[in-house]
DNA sequence: CTGAAAGCGCTTACAG
DNA sequence: CTGAAAGCGCTTACAG
């Protein structure tokens, strides 16, 4: 080939401050020779080499080669849709890095002993955690030896130190899209149908719904307010006297998989969507497939392991990030559908029936 | 400590030959050193060393110490709940003997590089295989190299070839469990509310229930066969014509979540269940915390994904496992709820109104 | 710019 | 049974 050893190191390098060190020309045609030989460096001896430069430099690894996902939730819980999402996000962006990803979950406190086993080993070189993530998930992190490495929290937290690394989706763009969609189509009346508010994204939501509305100049009245939970049950009755009481004229549902019970009352009680009530949904971006269509806030998970796994990378090669570039609130997306429509003058409910409404469901 | 340091190589080793060649009292003196001291064998480390010995003896590494679940699924297909129960079932089982689970997702056939990759590496030492696996998904294996590797598929999967070890639920047991338990109950005419009746444990799954209504001599009628389309879209007068039609006293819903919409077109049209009919559910076991407590057949998908790791193990120290121990079925089992009930000899629909029936939702 | 050489932290065959 | 020693497949500092 007439090129040095050090050369395709150089060349099939995952750093690419090594691979800058190569002429673009000499580097692709040795990334084709090897393509074509198949060679692939062994894994654990390139690992164990590198140990060597790690300790000469005095400085931790560089690299990201395999990343832990942290699932610490509940024994009972095993089906999350979410967390599943997320790790296919944070795959797919680490394969584009020729780097892998492994699933850890943490139910109980002997399971920490795994996350400190792996660190030790030297096994991972970066953290993604997931679910009911506290201080002392941090702590726990830390006492392991793990702390040295870098990690990235996806999704909610509870933590309270302000420099932990996230990524989250921004609920309070959430709330303010919703109000101002529906405010764009003339609703002034806009029923909120919220879950248990027991966790931070749902204070958030409410707060960017509360800003919007009054930015807005929308009606605010709290009975606007509802809890999902008549909604979810199918209960018809009480849910319409809420609805003729308020008036609303649009309903926006913030959770997830909550819309699809709210039509199914409204078509019961035969309220025509969206000619007499205006339904906005939130959806996760890649459970696309599961609804029908409805007009929906979308927030991606996927894009939440994307992003983490970028943010890893980043706080790998360079731990001084500046703290905004380390708390990363990923944009929902409002995403067209059938179930809003503009405000027409007289849609009170029962003033009239609507002539040419689309039919409500597939 | 008095010990050599070979004596400690070997009872720290995940090899369970190597740790008998010690006395369990001095086996654990070690390790209760070792745990004292912290010490993990570096990783990297000792899987390269381990090189050498595999070579040196012809033969492959009998450890299992890092496995890849490689799920073939659709781009757009990001959720799958079953997916990750299988997943943490497998994890469980793996960090018993101190091994991890790699996550790999395999949407489009480049995808398979990645696949490649950490079997030339040596990063690998077994295949958990989820989603819609077939013989071409077996040759892509091969192909890279990976073919050497032991591997298991988890769940439904359409292979021809006969040797494939896998681990699934015993869909045939299912269909007969439904039919046993709601005979026992009394019942004679039961619906089946089948699904799109696609996959193989869709034929499974009726043919065990077939079987058992020929044995328990129950109403052989085409007609209690029913999709159960109409009853998700909650289309309520369709599916009591069909019901009224058939005088169906037990309904059996063998696709996962179905039970609640079907509960719930009862409950509209006032049928009580199960004091009319009797509803019997499909649920995956590790979804408990969702369901309404329904009389249900519990099947679960943790329990495939710990199989399977076992099962893999097995393949890793033993080629020559006999073909019908690389054949898993995993037993469903039968969870009692409020949903069925015993045959009352007048509860054909509208006969009578049942005096004491439970409420039927909570 | 290149090549030979040391060494990463283990495992294990081998000599004592 | 023990200890010293070779070597796994890479990376990279170093001498040429």
């Amino acid at each position: 080939m007439g090129v040095s050893r050090k050369a395709v190191a150089f060349a099939i390098s995952p750093d690419p401050h090594l691979n800058r060190k190569l002429s673009p020309k000499t580097r692709q045609r040795i990334l084709d020779a090897v393509e074509r030989m198949g060679y692939v460096p062994h894994h654990a001896a390139s690992r164990l080499a590198r140990v060597r430069a790690a300790s000469a430099t005095r400085r931790a690894p560089t690299m990201l080669e395999h990343v832990a996902m942290i699932c610490q939730v509940l024994p009972t819980q095993a089906v999350d849709p979410t967390c599943l999402a997320m790790m296919g996000g944070a795959e797919l962006e680490l394969s584009t890095m020729n780097a892998t990803l492994s699933f850890v979950r943490v139910s109980r406190e002997e399971d920490w002993q795994k996350v400190k086993r792996l660190a030790r080993a030297g096994a991972v070189d970066g953290w993604l955690l997931y679910g009911t993530i506290d201080d002392q998930t941090i702590s726990h992190l830390k006492q392991g030896g793990a702390g040295t490495l870098p990690h990235v929290i996806l999704g909610n937290h509870r933590c309270s130190r302000t420099r932990v690394p996230f990524v989250d989706i921004d609920s309070r763009a959430v709330g303010r899209l919703a109000a101002e969609h529906l405010a764009r189509l003339g609703h002034r009346r806009i029923g909120y149908l919220h879950g248990n508010m027991q966790y931070d994204y749902q204070q958030r939501t409410m707060a960017g719904f509360r800003e919007a509305v009054k930015e807005f100049g929308l009606d605010e009245d709290e009975r606007l307010f509802d809890d999902q939970r008549q909604w979810l049950r199918g209960n018809v009755d009480p849910s319409m006297q809420w609805l003729r009481a308020t008036n609303a004229t649009a309903l926006f549902t913030p959770e997830f998989d909550c819309a699809a019970a709210v039509c199914g009352v409204l078509r019961q009680a035969r309220v025509e969507v969206p000619a007499e009530v205006s339904v906005l949904a939130c959806e996760d971006a890649s459970g696309a497939a599961r609804n029908q269509n409805l007009a929906r806030i979308e927030e991606s998970m996927e894009e939440i392991g994307r992003r983490g796994a970028t943010l890893l990378r980043e706080l790998a090669s360079n731990r001084a990030l500046p703290r905004d570039q380390q708390q990363i609130k990923v944009e929902p997306a409002l995403v067209k559908g059938w179930s809003t429509g503009v405000l027409r003058t007289a849609n009170r409910m029962g003033d009239e029936r609507a002539t040419n409404s689309k039919e409500v469901h597939s």
